[in-house]
DNA sequence: TCCCATCTTTTCCAAATCCACACAATTGGA
DNA sequence: TCCAATTGTGTGGATTTGGAAAAGATGGGA
């Protein structure tokens, strides 16, 4: 049985009973507890179980629901990837805003269990995060959009306009020169609401949104202060992203990470230009209890 | 057993029975009474419990229910065939208003596919009925309350204020001749900004719920134009509830259905003949609960 | 009121279990 | 063969648990 073979067997396992012991799951799996402890990390570093005294629970989503269920696609390791970058960028007890889309969607995983105050007009990322202990929640209200499950319209805008945060987190459908870009025009106007509410914006796109447009502008490049992407990003997007003034932060896409970034126990980060922002080792906080 | 799990299931033992004694507990769980009060004081320190020489009181929420953890519950056949039968007071088309908690929960589960705008405060309906196409959705903004997931709080209150629907159908904590109880104060502001936006309000309550009060009131008894219960309901109830004016509408419980049809004699509206029929069998949303 | 037997709580400690970390052995591929 | 990833084992520290002794509370009887 190869190694990854085995962590698929027991993310089922897990995922099957709700609640697995560490000694079962060696024994059923026919390796030392050790292995199954490094497994379990992984897992919970992806958000599906949360691992307590004794043993894990599943957390993930269940089969039935899932809107960002498209794990399988090609970009779903870059998101993941940004989503880590972009989670260095949040001190503790930061205010937040995030906006829906899958890339912020792994970023919220990455963060359930650290001290912040969070707003979000996105469904699933709510459901997430209200199981967290440590986090403050606020859902935008407003009409659901099905496909995407985020809150929009006057409901919405005039909610985010009373509202203010350090750092708005957005996901685009398309970067170009001419500004970022989403489909819906209605979410567009929430997403101006957010940044108009938000010290400063940080857009999350993995490096195919770029040279891209869609039906509707939600700012110019210089109204955004950083944009995290993976580093496919090809160098005429460097370019007038830098001559617009916008930071840029580079996830190593799994890719081409062949041996950093997979170990938690190395010191990460190749020091961020501008504010290196406390990033906070993923487990100091980790003994959030469930009680 | 892990320790997770005692706790839970001690935390489960105290709410229902109000009051416990330390030896009791200590053999029913079968650990050491040492342990017992380790226990206790986390609960005392959660704010649920208060020690007392010899046992302990629950003071905590009396309608805690967390979707995760509702379906093992003594009492879900029950709010699932208040559910049912409530479902049946909802026509095509209408405009209701969902309040959080279980029995309300298992009532959108019946709802999922029938066309209707559904206004809701809480995450986990909403997360649930935003995969429907036929449902147009409406989700109210505010603080995330921790363990109900539900949004509370001044955002909540006054988008509740520019909402106008038919129905609203609340969940409740306790019901007496005095009115209808809630143990969260700031609930219960939404709960009153519910009622004032709706035509009539319905509350759905199994019989458990009866001659029990709580910390905030809701409303008078008479505000409210229909209760939704079981058939466990006694006859006292049955009649400070009926000669305040409030129709009666009793879903067979599961253990005695098997006699008649329900009760012919009011129904203000026609029963839609959409068919309820989903009964689906709990695809196990149980996951494991953090709280 | 005082005293005392009994029960409960608190405090402490030792045993057991679990965990993170470090390091060596093994495996698999170039 | 070499190298890197993976795995098993050992160690020290942390958490949990049960029990014992000391302190406190309770209630009855003189």
């Amino acid at each position: 049985m190869t190694t990854d073979e085995r962590r698929d067997r027991l993310r089922d396992l897990v995922k099957d009973r709700g609640f697995a012991a560490l000694g079962e799951l060696a024994s059923q799996l026919s390796v030392s507890e050790s292995t199954i402890r490094r497994d379990l990390e992984m897992l919970e570093e992806a958000g599906l179980a949360r691992r307590t005294h004794g043993g894990v629970y599943w957390t993930g989503d269940s089969d039935t629901i899932s809107v960002f269920e498209s794990r399988n696609d090609d970009f779903w390791a870059a998101k993941q990837s940004i989503g880590r970058a972009a989670s260095e960028l949040i001190a503790d007890h930061d205010t937040i805003l995030l906006d829906g889309g899958s890339t912020v969607y792994e970023l919220a995983r990455l963060i359930i269990h650290r001290p912040l105050q969070v707003v979000t007009n996105s469904l699933p990322v709510a459901h997430l995060l209200s199981t967290s202990d440590s986090i403050d929640l606020v859902m935008i209200g407003g009409c659901v959009r099905g496909r995407t499950s985020v809150t929009i319209g006057p409901l919405a805008d005039s909610q985010l306009a009373n509202i203010h945060v350090t750092t708005a987190f957005l996901s685009v459908a398309g970067v170009s020169p001419r500004g970022f870009f989403n489909s819906d025009m209605m979410l567009v106007e929430s997403e101006k609401a957010m940044l108009a509410s938000a010290e400063r914006g940080i857009v999350l796109a993995d490096h195919s949104k770029f040279g891209k447009t869609s039906l509707s502008r939600i700012c110019e490049l210089n109204q955004i202060d950083t944009v995290v992407t993976d580093d496919g990003l090809d160098s005429d997007a460097k370019a007038w992203l830098e001559s617009a003034g916008v930071q840029l932060r580079l996830a190593q896409s799994p890719l081409t990470q062949s041996s950093q970034a997979q170990s938690p126990h190395k010191s990460s980060t190749p020091a961020p230009a501008a504010s290196p922002s406390n990033s906070s080792p993923t487990h100091s906080l980790n003994n959030a209890n469930l009680s």
